[in-house]
DNA sequence: GCTATTTGACCTTT
DNA sequence: AAAGGTCAAATAGC
């Protein structure tokens, strides 16, 4: 099994892991050095500088993890994430796309390939704190239209199905479903299915101050509207100060991996930037306009990337492959940055972190990179 | 008038 | 057969 090109990959994974631990270094020490010394100096710059760092970091990793699976266990690893108590189906229905392409993979294909282009999925658990004020939480920095509720078994209360908003437009496969922890009310638990293939994301990106982008605001959110109806229009209102509150107020959880890889919720999550839209499907959005991420949204976070810079910067907007495998898997691999991250997430402190991570790959093709990634779409595998 | 939300029915998956 | 997920018409709010 080993040829040349194993081996040339394996320096090559080499080069990218000691590269990134380089990075990470550097890193460190403007971290070391901004807290040092006042933060009133440049902090800008520094901001600036270390979103690189951690993006250039990111990369790195993520090219090497490409490495590791291409290289190796093209069909061996895959991850159980997402699944995390909704063991039901999610399944699609008549036209749910990616179920469709996935499920179809898993399970007929059997063990031979790998899921193609599984929808990675992945949930997380988002806490609210009552004495926030903010209760409607749920903006994950893209453009969710609301296009479905229902009653769960067993559960208090309904669960609600969004979609990207550019779905029709931009056939963004995103979804995500909003439930509401009847145990703890406070908790909401969002599963998110399929990437962001939409361009404007980047606008989404958490970082997007109110005020940048005010084109438009987002009317409600459905998922307020539905969790809180009460808070609906509070919501709308106080985008900017939502976006404060969740950075202190809310936590989130990531339960879908079984991993255990807690990831910390991007503060993106509650973007106010992002916003549901509803009946957008048949009607054209033109102007669709607002937020999405790119793709990444599946991933765990909208954004990881800083908010100087947008996301095309970094990514091509257009090819998800190439996001994808940026950060995509990010916490498997980054188990060790987590740490951090999460306390820029929770924390909220430093420069937002526009946490794009999850650049999710899905690139038709091949799906052999989801493997690192929090969701797993498919169970199948194992 | 337009857009968003709600809700019941239908379809798919388990 | 049951439950989950999505569609699509109706309704409400701006």
């Amino acid at each position: 099994m080993e040829k040349s090109g194993d081996w040339e990959q394996k320096i090559n994974l080499v080069n990218e892991l000691t590269e990134g631990m380089e990075l990470a270094k550097q890193l460190q020490m403007h971290l070391n050095v901004t807290t040092t010394t006042t933060a009133s100096s440049s902090s800008s710059s520094s901001d600036e500088t270390r979103e690189l760092l951690v993006l250039r970091i990111l990369n790195s990793y993520d090219k090497a993890l490409s490495m590791l699976k291409w290289n190796g266990s093209l069909g061996d690893h895959q991850q159980t994430i997402g699944r995390s108590e909704s063991p039901r189906s999610l399944s699609g229905s008549p036209h749910s796309e990616d179920s469709d392409l996935e499920h179809k993979d898993h399970e007929h294909k059997n063990g031979s390939r790998k899921r193609k282009s599984a929808v990675p999925r992945w949930t997380k658990q988002v806490q609210i704190c009552p004495g926030t004020g903010l209760e409607g939480p749920l903006d994950d920095g893209f453009s969710w239209r609301k296009y479905g509720q229902k009653d769960i078994l067993g559960a208090k209360y309904p669960r609600g199905y969004y979609r990207c908003t550019h779905r029709s437009v931009q056939g963004c496969l995103a979804t995500k479903q909003v439930q509401r922890s009847d145990e703890d009310p406070t908790i909401f638990e969002i599963t998110y299915r399929g990437r962001h293939t939409c361009t404007s994301a980047a606008a989404a990106s958490p970082s997007a101050p109110p005020s940048s982008s005010p084109e438009k605001k987002p009317p409600n959110t459905a998922l307020n509207s539905q969790l809180f109806p009460q808070h609906q229009q509070q919501q709308q209102q106080h985008p900017p100060e939502n976006l404060l509150d969740f950075q202190t107020g809310l936590r989130a959880i990531t339960s879908g991996l079984d991993t255990g890889n807690q990831l910390s919720l991007p503060s993106s999550y509650f973007s106010p930037t992002s916003h549901v839209e509803a009946k957008g499907r048949y009607i054209r959005s033109p102007s669709a306009p607002d937020n999405n991420f790119i793709m990444g949204g599946n991933i765990l976070s909208p954004s990881f990337m800083p908010p100087a810079t947008s996301a095309s910067n970094y990514f091509p907007v257009s090819p998800p492959h190439e996001m994808t495998g940026a950060f995509g898997r990010n916490q498997g691999a980054f188990q060790g940055m987590e740490s951090e991250l999460t306390e820029i997430v929770s924390g909220g402190t430093s420069a937002t972190p526009s946490p794009t991570v999850g650049l999710d790959f899905q690139f038709g093709g091949s799906d052999q990179f989801e493997p690192s990634f929090p969701f797993d779409d498919d169970p199948g595998f194992f």
